[in-house]
DNA sequence: TACAATTTTCAGAAATTACTGAAACTTTAG
DNA sequence: CTAAAGTTTCAGTAATTTCTGAAAATTGTA
């Protein structure tokens, strides 16, 4: 395993995002590795490509299982794990959103949702101020999931759309009220 | 400055939330305890209410300001600094999507473009990958400008929208095709 | 079952990040 | 200009996170 200048510089670039990402070092260049890499790789080829430890690896290999980033497979007579990224970039993409709503967003969400029920002895003006902070979290979580059961051609057009949308916006708008 | 309990969790959950969120547990603190509180704060209320020095106070703020989450005023015949959060939750938001975009992607999509000019000697399949994360990040950034640029009302009817966005596609390219 | 290959775990070491508190600096008022 | 009030800086320390490497556990093979 010996990377290319620029191969090496994409994964050595991960590796210093990876905090900024959720997870560390290793895992950043790991995951960055196998992206870049066709075939399956083992931990042994891995370490040895990043120059880090087989224990380190074992570690990191965990962590992206854990945020659905790669896949498992075997080669035939060979006994070693093998790894690849999980997908297209797309739905490596999607993954990470999702994975992180659950990291960054659900517990707070959770802990809002209690404390909103609960009414406490707070100011009023702490109340209002959570009740926002609530309704914006679960507008977003509503509204990624929705755009997750979407089609990756239908999301990416809808994304190109540019300000494309207002009108598209006014429009239906203007179905609900003729509706009413 | 004696914080309710809900507050106290509210301001303490966001200090754990802190390093997933960009930042560390004084920040997330610091910011917390601007939202919920209606009145300005000055550096030393801050740290009596969270229990830390001064000294991690004011790196706190810095660091706040340079997120854009605070606001600085002044009272009259008082020469402290006093803070709060800047703008709406909805505001606040939309400053730290921007902001995490800065820190989280551009420096990636910067590296990208330079590796995709000069072709290096990397595999084909390396080439197309960073090919596509290049692209995955440059509509993802161009969108979140697109929406950032839309009134609060017209964002957030359209997350509201659900699968509804769906047809209005459908209309739209309905259009587009109709006039190629 | 016994053994070899492989992976996982985890205690301790190393590296990084965060925090304190006192000194240095800045600002304003008189 | 001086002094007082306030803020920032930063060296040293504390806390946290990450990494290593060897031992333990697991897995597959004969």
């Amino acid at each position: 395993m010996n990377l290319d200048t620029d191969s090496q510089a994409f994964v050595l670039h991960c590796g210093e995002m990876g905090s900024r990402w959720g997870f560390n070092r290793t895992v950043g260049q790991i995951c960055a590795l196998l992206v870049i890499t066709e075939d399956p790789l083992n931990a042994e080829q891995i370490a040895e490509a990043l120059s880090i430890s087989r224990g380190n690896v074992s570690m990191g290999l965990k962590e992206l299982q854990s945020w659905r980033l790669i896949q498992l497979s075997h080669k035939p007579g060979d006994r070693k794990e093998y790894f690849t990224a999980s997908g297209s970039i797309w739905d490596m993409g999607l993954t990470i959103v999702e994975e992180r709503r659950k990291r960054e967003i659900d517990p707070t969400l959770s802990l809002l949702r209690s404390q909103l029920l609960s009414d406490g002895n707070k100011s009023d003006y702490a109340q209002a101020r959570l009740q926002e902070i609530h309704d914006l979290l679960e507008l977003l979580t509503n509204w990624a999931s929705t755009l997750s059961t979407l089609q990756p051609n239908t999301l990416q057009s809808l994304m190109k759309l540019g300000t494309g949308v207002t009108k598209v916006l006014e429009f239906t708008q203007g179905k609900k009220s003729a509706k009413k």
